[in-house]
DNA sequence: TGATAATAGTTAGCATGCTACTCATTATAT
DNA sequence: ATATAATGAGTAGCATGCTAACTATTATCA
């Protein structure tokens, strides 16, 4: 086998992780009925209180239509609801429900002992060093995929 | 906006890095009729010339079911083929077709170029600290999904 | 003012990730 | 030798990510 470039690593152990978070933290919040998205979601709203559909998806990174979706879903459980503004129609702004917030808070506190428990063995040089790694790399991807 | 830590920094800019990677390297293989994914598949066949459909996903680190429908798709734009190996009927090796190997070796100059785009501003230091935290941050989420 | 742009939300369609399950085959153990 | 386990591939169903379109509304500008 040839050998691999630390670029590759990089991508490689990036994208690995990524799943393997997802796949931990949906077991976890799975009998809560939620997902990590849908976690994700409340907890901004949580940290926010009101936001509208764009604003959403814009502080989470992810398209409107995948935020359509999400949002959907957690209406459905009974988690948000969508309300219209007064002064532009287009505009839904999302509120968590009392049930939701209720729940955010559970999951804020699940989500944080999660972390702790997954990053237990990264000092905080270290986890300091990759963040600032990851938000370098992240403004650069952003520029590459606006420039086509 | 109530201040964040930088265990959620971590998992905020992991997340996204993940997104942001799919996106633009889709964006960029779109033409060549492959995703990241797909071309992650033949890239790792290139190296390996021969591996099973459960060789591939222990590799990869993805579950049997989700490599099954990325060879299903592979196979029929003519990548790859599935072959039965004599001794162990339950068995199918995976090979690249002519056609496939041809491609694998424009995706793994176009990936190289593109991983070398937008990790040009991350000296190589800090990158090599990065990786070594994302594999530790890696097998400790692989304990905890395994401990269930 | 009245045509044209831009914006917010949505729908449709695809790809990829997962779990839970089935089927056929091989390995193990009594 | 035969019942039982384990293994490899596959199917079904769901969630989440994307792009490309459409609709309704608001903003712009000629």
């Amino acid at each position: 086998m040839p050998h691999q470039t630390p670029h590759f690593h990089f991508v490689d152990e990036l994208s690995k992780a990524s799943r393997k978070l997802r796949t931990l933290f949906d077991a976890r919040v799975k009998q809560l009925g939620l997902t990590l998205a849908r976690a994700r979601t409340l907890m901004l709203l949580d940290r926010r209180e009101v936001l509208s559909q764009k604003e959403l998806a814009e502080e989470l990174e992810i398209e409107t239509p995948t935020m359509v979706r999400l949002l959907d879903g957690l209406e459905k459980q009974g988690f948000i609801e969508r309300r219209g503004v007064e002064g532009d129609r287009r505009v839904k702004q999302v509120v968590m429900t009392a049930q939701g917030a209720e729940l955010a808070k559970d999951v804020n506190h699940l989500a944080q002992e999660l972390r702790a428990e997954f990053l237990r063995d990264i000092n905080d040089k270290d986890l300091l060093k990759t963040i600032d790694v990851l938000r370098a790399v992240n403004l650069r991807l952003g520029d590459l995929i606006e420039r086509g």
